[in-house]
DNA sequence: TACAAAATTGAAGCTAGATTAAGTCACTGA
DNA sequence: TCAGTGACTTAATCTAGCTTCAATTTTGTA
């Protein structure tokens, strides 16, 4: 063994380590999937042997449970975030929800990609959980597009929850294949643009 | 056992079970994903024993491979052929195109859901049938959008690439969320509204 | 310095699940 | 009527991976 390096900077806090594994974990659950999540990989990308997961976390699937929480949390963290801090005209709002959840999607792509590609598989530990920051996430979509109702910027015609689901389906693709070496600028820009018309009254 | 009794309707012909097996294997794929689909599973569903998986595919990834080959080529045949189907103008056929992928998606939704929730990380064998699949469906809606852009129905700051992007994640999505107990109609009628508002000049 | 607590490790244990081996049984055609 | 084949079955093998256990090292503190 050379010398155990990742060691040196490791100011004996256990709580380092418990994030760094989060963060491996979301990367493996992105590339593998859950089925083929091995806590082996895991440890090794975080530096560590299998057994020392055990220590942070009861078992692979409250591991996996926590990971997909915190990616889900995030989003709805931020883009709700984004909606308060943005006054002025309704556009306004929605343009600032769509960039804030592509930004965090793409800025934790490892952890949005471990949610939606597994939160229909996951642990059912991480199934329940998850949904319920999910419905949450929705909430605040729902209440964002009734507001544009009110305000008279959405068409009338429009069915909102079918109007949502694919707004937010569209977003949520995104990670799958938006690269980095793109402009973000590019890929908001179109997508604001995109989706203003697709409600527009 | 109670008299096999899936042996009485079942004259000589071994095609049967290898198609019951594909529709299986992809409900089983779609709800619990690819690391977690036992052969066991899909045998009882199936109403066989595992082993004789190995009679009709060479293994486990080749059983999986295949399945979601099949989602992903009826996909593309069916919505190609509805575009080609639709004689008129440019926003008939994208409405076309529109429909034939939700009702596809939708009539076989487990082989939808098998696709978009474990072509990511299936078997190495799937990976590249899968990808080459999908590029070909991505050419059909390039094409699509390029006639659009020609014929003027498309507006012209849209960067094409990216719209497609957005449009095929949305319509993607619903697998992920539409139940059959709503009308189908209501889907399509909103999601063609939406989208050709989205991309119209 | 010494002792407790925190963090991690190497070496098992145990189990589930893919694959293989070796039949079985019904039907066919000669 | 019997060998041959198609379509499966049960029983056995073999492995990979989670988990547990009993150390061992590291860090914090009196």
């Amino acid at each position: 063994m050379t010398a155990d390096s990742h060691r040196a900077g490791n100011m004996g806090s256990g709580l380092d380590t418990r994030d760094r594994l989060l963060r491996c974990t979301a990367t493996i659950l992105a590339s593998k999937g859950y089925g083929q999540t091995r806590l082996r990989d895991i440890a090794a990308l975080a530096g560590v042997r299998s057994p020392a997961i055990y220590y942070h976390f009861a078992s692979r699937d409250e591991l996996v449970a926590a990971t997909l929480c915190v990616g889900q949390q995030r989003l709805r963290q931020r883009v709700q975030a984004a909606i308060h801090a943005t006054g002025g005209p309704w556009h306004k709002q929605l343009a600032a929800a769509v960039t804030a959840h592509l930004d965090v999607q793409l800025e934790m792509a490892d952890f949005a990609r471990a949610v939606s590609r597994n939160a229909g598989h996951g642990p059912a530990v991480a199934q329940e959980r998850i949904q319920a920051e999910n419905d949450a996430y929705h909430d605040v979509w729902r209440a964002l597009l009734q507001r544009g109702r009110e305000s008279g910027d959405i068409r009338d015609d429009l069915d909102l929850s079918v109007a949502r689901m694919l707004v937010i389906g569209a977003l949520n693709w995104a990670v799958e294949w938006w690269t980095p070496d793109r402009p973000f600028d590019e890929l908001a820009a179109t997508s604001i643009a995109v989706i203003t018309a697709a409600l527009s009254a």
